[in-house]
Order: structure tokens, then sequence, then C-alpha cells
DNA sequence: AACTATACGGAGACAGTCTCCGTTTGGCAA
DNA sequence: TTGCCAAACGGAGACTGTCTCCGTATAGTT
């Protein structure tokens, strides 16, 4: 790749993350080229979709994901206590920018779509939480990371679209906690 | 109101709900317009937002929630079938455009949305169904209908957003069930 | 039939997406 | 160093959707 591509690439990436951080997973693309102080054509270039290049800034966010994960997982406490301190991590995590939950949460177990690699990322981590909780028995058979990284998923795009606090999210969390341990 | 009024009130709301049922909660409102007869103008006095649109159009959904929650109690059955049945129930009744599960589920509890009377007929339909559950302390205690609501909402709109199929839905009800169940 | 409050319609301002194509430039080979 | 050209740039503009404004039409009254 070219220099000058290299650079415009970073530069609209850095914008990227700045606008989606301010207006959420909606803002304008064109307001993002603007502040990168590129043309369109050169985001789109770079970007053919949104998705893309929702992607690209998630690069960074993956070792957080699982930095978080190790944190969790030498915490101790019992195994309701373990899986909803990942369940509060988990949410954390997707809800960077308003849109956010939704977006991944329909991504994941979707093999098509261009963010496929960072669910996969959460999907594994949420698979370490739950190898930990299998070796004392401690989860329903039959579950599988998919179905609670979807349920999950489901109440923070419910809490991002709600604008809900901590406070209510906690007692959801709390009853698919219930739900998935045996 | 005038009778011309009158009439164009009513044309749009049937093109709405044509044009919502083909293309989702998004779909274009000049297309709405178009499809009605009348002018844009026309159709922002009557409905100044989507959402007034939206409700207007639910007035006749009303009925179907109750006639829904009130087939589930005649059911026979227990305590996990009656919930399950309610909650896939729940799922059909919010899932009549894209994009409505979370429409519907973020205004659950928000006083100032234009749709809030739905969401009440919505949180009372599933009151009964808990109501009934309580006769014979089958619930956990401290769950409130508000958070159910969420749950289910929750998943929904994943399965909105993500084209899953009630097959795939079906085993996030039972954990949300069981979670919920004493 | 005349009057007027009410309602209508659609042109057009505005905003966002995305493409196309003339222009510029980085990097290499001579 | 120079010349070349594939690669990359930029931004005008086509297109779509939202929403308003105001000149025009008409329902209902007197």
């Amino acid at each position: 790749m070219r220099a000058d591509a290299q650079r415009n690439r970073e530069r609209l990436v850095e914008a990227a993350r700045e606008v989606f951080r301010e207006q959420g997973y909606d803002a304008s693309l064109d307001e993002v080229a603007k502040r990168a102080g590129v043309g369109a054509g050169t985001l789109y270039r770079h970007f053919p979709s949104r998705d893309v290049l929702m992607d690209a800034i998630m690069q960074s966010w993956v070792d957080r994901v699982n930095d978080a994960a190790d944190k969790v997982l030498v915490h101790e406490g019992d195994s309701r206590e373990l899986l909803l301190a990942w369940f509060e991590t988990y949410v954390d995590l997707i809800s960077m920018h308003k849109g956010g939950p939704a977006k991944i949460t329909s991504a994941m177990g979707d093999a098509t779509s261009p963010i496929v690699t960072k669910c996969q990322v959460l999907a594994a981590a949420t698979q370490r939480v739950v190898d930990r909780l299998d070796e004392v028995h401690a989860l329903r058979e039959h579950i599988e990371v998919v179905q609670m990284c979807r349920l999950v998923g489901g109440v923070a795009s419910v809490a991002d679209n709600g604008n809900l606090d901590q406070a209510a999210v906690r007692p959801l969390l709390e009853v698919i906690a219930d739900g998935v341990l045996a």
C-alpha cells in the first residue's frame, strides 16, 4: 500500500472512532471524511460500507475483550458471581457506541458479516468463562455460547435503546444467569 | 374534523400499515403519502412523527394483544409451559414490522413515548399471565413485569435484527422462563 | 351564494449516501 | 535525477429521504 493511502486510512479510522463515540453508530460518514481531512471518495474506497469501517475501528477493541476476560476469570466467588461479572463486562464491551449492541449481536452467528471476526473474539472469551463453569458442572446442559451471547446482547440492545442504567440492567442479567445455571 | 381530513387520515393509516408491513419500520414516509394518494404535507400534518403514525397503525393491534392473552390463559399445562406460550406470543405480537421489537421495547417504561399506551396494553396482558402464575407461587419474588417485557423484548430484537427463526428463539425464551420461575 | 376556517399539495431546502472521473502523486526503473 | 504510470485522491453531483412553507382548494356555515 502506498504511503499516502496508509496515512489516510489511519486518519479515517481515528476520525471514525472519534465521531462514532460522540454521535453513535449512525453518525454521518461524510462527517468522518471531513474530520479526517480527506474526500468522501477516499473514505468509500478504503471502507466500502459502514460495517467495514466499524470493523477497522475495533481492532484495538479485541485486546480489551481478552484482557477483560482475564480479569473476570482471576476473580474469586461462586459461579453465579463469576457469570454475572462476565455478563456485566460483556454489556460494557459491546456498548461502546450507540447502536453497537444491536449491530454486534445481529452479526453473532452470521458468517457473512464484515465484523464476524470481532464476534468470534467475543464468543471465544465467553467460551473461556463457560469452560470454567463447566469444570464445576455449574451450567445447565445443551446451552450454547451463541445463545448466551444473544441473550446478553438482547439485554444490552434494550438498555442501549432505552437508555437504561446499570442498576436497571443488573436484574435482567440475574434472570439470565439463573436461567443458564443448573 | 372535516370530512376530507377524516378520509385522508384513514387512507394514510391504511397505506402506512401496508408499507410498514412490506418494508419495515424504516420505510419512506413519502412513499406512504404517495400510496395514500396525498401530499407529504398532509401526512406530516396528521402525523408529526413516524412514532405517532406507528401509534395510529396499532389501534387494532390492541385488541389482538388482549385476545392473544385470553387464548394463552385458557390453555392447560404447567407454569413453565404457560409462561413459554406467552413469551412466544409476545414475540410474535411485537414483531409485526422489522424494527418493531426494538421500538416497542425501548418505549417500555418511557412515559414520554408516543406509543406508551401500546406498551401499557402489552404490560397489562403480561401482568395477567404473571397474576396467574403468582396464584401458584410459581415466580421468583421481586420480578417486575417491565423487566420480563424487557427480557423478552431483547430476545425479539435480536431475532428481528439477525433474522432468527422460531427454532432459534425458543431456547432463549426457555432460559428466561427458567430464570424467572422460582 | 358568499364567506372563511380548515385542510390540501407539492415544490424545494436540507441532509446523508455513494459514485464517477479528471487530477495528483508516490515509488520505481532507467 | 528524471520520467513514467499505476495507484490514490477529492469533491462535484446524482440520488434518496425528511420535513416545511405557503399559495390554492374546499367543506361547512350563514
